[in-house]
DNA sequence: CCGCGTCAAGTTCAT
DNA sequence: ATGAACTTGACGCGG
């Protein structure tokens, strides 16, 4: 039974897990309140999503604001363990699966050593959020490959390097995806082979960067590469908005498209599909809604 | 109180 | 060479 699910923010009930401030603004006391109108705003969102049906739930990125930063001195796993622990029991009950993604920012492959150990610091920040749920390694973190830097075959050899070296509880946690410029759907297996990460597939990427080989034939391979331990392959789903650049998400799903993607994923083996539209939980509910 | 300029970070691409 | 765009708003200052 496939669950579905979007991304950081509820149309529907204006709720968001994204609430920050600048860092100039800073100070332990205003994050501690944006912390926890992030938690609750997490948890009405799950109780809404549940009461739709609706099981996976990607985290924004400041979630716990200036997370990675050493601006964000709390120790804010101790200081909220109570409420986060909560959070994971839900989760649990319900087998509802939360995901993190980590913004353009983060990337492992650049040859600049400092960006390398911020998005390490950024990596082990999220995985710190889904410990600190007590959430096993079905939920997981996606991550893009990176920069190219003009020679593809070796900066992606960098970014196997870096995941090899990850402590294991980021590395358990770290799934991939390809995207629309460089790294292709091809490449991104290539490199599940020589790390073991599994592979998340995006119909718009793909669209925007196909590879050589008919997704037909890369599709099973995607899919095999989630372990038991990993849950089931998750799928992202979107729309090309209309008369926007090519890889704008539009407001709503497009269902002929949508239903295409499960049809074809389907035959392949179980799933979980993040719809990723600028409408969200609405676009969400209208393409479900349809298909009835 | 409202509106608009600005916001941690890296990389690529368009102008 | 410069700057916008990206996962996408949301904050916060000035009026």
């Amino acid at each position: 039974m496939t669950r579905y699910g979007y991304a950081c923010i509820s149309q529907l009930t204006q709720l968001t897990t994204n609430h920050s401030c600048q860092l100039k603004s800073v100070t332990p006391d205003k994050l501690r309140s944006l912390i926890e109108q992030n938690i609750n705003d997490l948890e009405s969102i799950l109780k809404h999503n549940l009461e739709h049906g609706w099981l996976l739930f990607r985290i924004g990125s400041s979630f716990i604001p200036f997370g990675s930063h050493p601006v964000n001195t709390l120790n804010w796993q101790e200081e909220y363990a109570e409420s986060l622990m909560a959070i994971g029991t839900f989760v649990r009950t319900h087998d509802m699966r939360l995901m993190m993604h980590p913004g353009q920012y983060t990337v492992l492959n650049s040859p600049d050593l400092l960006t390398v150990q911020r998005a390490i610091a950024e990596l082990q920040y999220s995985a710190n959020v889904l410990d600190s749920m007590n959430l096993d390694q079905q939920h997981k973190i996606v991550i893009h490959v990176g920069g190219v830097y003009g020679d593809k075959a070796s900066a992606a050899t960098r970014f196997i390097e870096q995941v090899l070296l990850l402590p294991i509880a980021i590395r358990r946690r770290l799934t991939i995806e390809h995207e629309e410029h460089a790294y292709n759907l091809k490449d991104v297996v290539a490199i599940s082979c020589q790390t073991g990460l599994p592979v998340v597939y995006d119909n718009l990427h793909f669209d925007a960067n196909p590879t050589v080989e008919p997704l037909e034939e890369l599709l099973p391979e995607v899919f095999a590469g989630w372990k038991a331990e990993d849950g089931v392959s998750e799928v992202h789903f979107s729309s090309q908005a209309v008369g926007e650049r090519r890889g704008t998400h539009a407001e709503f799903a497009d269902p002929y498209e949508f239903y295409k993607v499960i049809e074809q994923c389907s035959r392949i083996g179980d799933f979980d599909l993040m719809l990723e539209a600028k409408g969200k939980d609405e676009a969400l509910e209208r393409v479900l809604t349809d298909s009835e």
